[in-house]
DNA sequence: GTAAGATTCATACAGACGTTTGAATCATTC
DNA sequence: GAATGATTCAAACGTCTGTATGAATCTTAC
């Protein structure tokens, strides 16, 4: 216990907006402890190593997400049958509102979005970690929702979901350029609505006719 | 001209399988050029360096690509007005038909979505120049088939439809595992069906009542 | 105020990195 | 078959990497 913890934080930092800017593997060990203002060899007392720091970023802030994204869950289940756009809201909302604070977070959502499509193994652990659970929640009330979907259906829809809030997450940068900045997705408000709307009807859309319909069959 | 040129298709193949493997970062030159069977020496000599190479990995894939999502586009246009469906297809289909043919190319295939998300400054002067055209007429067509949603919006769902594009072809593993192989993403037929039901009724999503619902004044 | 523990510091290590070089080998042409 | 240009090769360059060490400095408690 006891320590400042400031030198872990100031680590934490300054890691959150590297390897959002530039990949964790594009920013080393001295180029960070300089951003942060902490000697170099600080990261392997308070950390151990540098995949240590990466999983540490990750988790301080993707678990107050879950964690919202259960409770919203939970108070649409209370309420009674909850409709596709407020489960899609509960998944969408809490991610998208990293955005809404602040500059800092802005910048854990793309490092988030990031390294969620980096291939390292030992990021993979951590993702069972922390999603699986959600998933399945997440799975479980969409289902209910949806009823005529196989399971097989209803995630693969949602891994769809997943896969344009990462990108809109990913790239917010090429987007208002695209949109000519008629979309800035600084505007989380709009943003929100627009994928809700967007990802709610893709949920709702209609079981393509497979050529060989045995696979629905796996329920 | 003249050379065998073999030497420069076997830097190229193997740093597409590695790169796709390990991320461009996560592969040196010497691990490349030993899997390749070639000297460390030759990357240099072909290509002048190791971001020529990346990009040369990138292009040769990716304007065929394009090439064909272009030609089906204009194979719709001369049938009259497109569907949203068709449209989706032109978009989605010639990237996941990279999976349909050969191991390799399947392993490109998350290379490409791989590239895609990385920040690397030298790669978004590439997308620029391979996927301006190819955008703007998507946009076009797309306008035509939905005329109620305005223009900014009309680029935001397509950047949603290539989020989730992008994120399937990514992360074909994942997607194996949630569904317990009911989905699996080799079965081009079937991913590409529930894109195409998914990303439409997506596109064709009532537009949310903005709130401040000035900013669809822009189109 | 002094002892004990936590933290910081400068420095070093060994290895991997992308790149370069100059000689050796190959293919081609006359 | 000798000459020429294209290609390959082994070796080395300097720099950067993540990690480790041991002394110096703080913090805390008595």
């Amino acid at each position: 216990m006891s320590g400042r913890a400031a030198t872990k934080d100031l680590v934490l930092d300054a890691a959150e907006a590297l390897f959002s800017a530039k990949g964790v593997d594009g920013v080393s060990l001295r180029t960070l402890t300089k951003e942060a203002g902490v000697n170099l060899a600080a990261v392997h007392y308070h950390f151990g190593s540098k995949e240590e720091v990466v999983k540490a970023v990750f988790a301080r802030r993707i678990r107050p997400v879950n964690r919202e994204r259960l409770a919203m869950l939970n108070a649409l289940e209370d309420r009674g049958r909850p409709e596709v756009e407020e489960i899609v809201t509960a998944l969408v909302a809490p991610a998208l509102r990293l955005a809404g604070d602040s500059p800092d977070r802005q910048r854990f959502m793309r490092l988030c979005a990031r390294l969620y499509s980096e291939p390292a193994e030992y990021l993979q652990q951590l993702y069972v970690e922390e999603f699986s659970q959600v998933i399945d929640r997440f799975e479980r009330i969409f289902r209910s929702a949806l009823p005529s979907l196989s399971r097989a259906e209803v995630r693969r829809r949602m891994h769809f979901v997943v896969g344009l809030l990462v990108h809109t997450m990913l790239n917010s940068a090429p987007v208002r350029r695209w949109t000519s900045g008629a979309c800035d997705p600084a505007d989380a408000e709009s943003t929100l609505a627009a994928i809700v709307s967007f990802a709610a009807a893709g949920m709702r859309a209609p079981v393509p006719d497979t050529p060989d319909g045995v696979r629905s069959a796996v329920t």
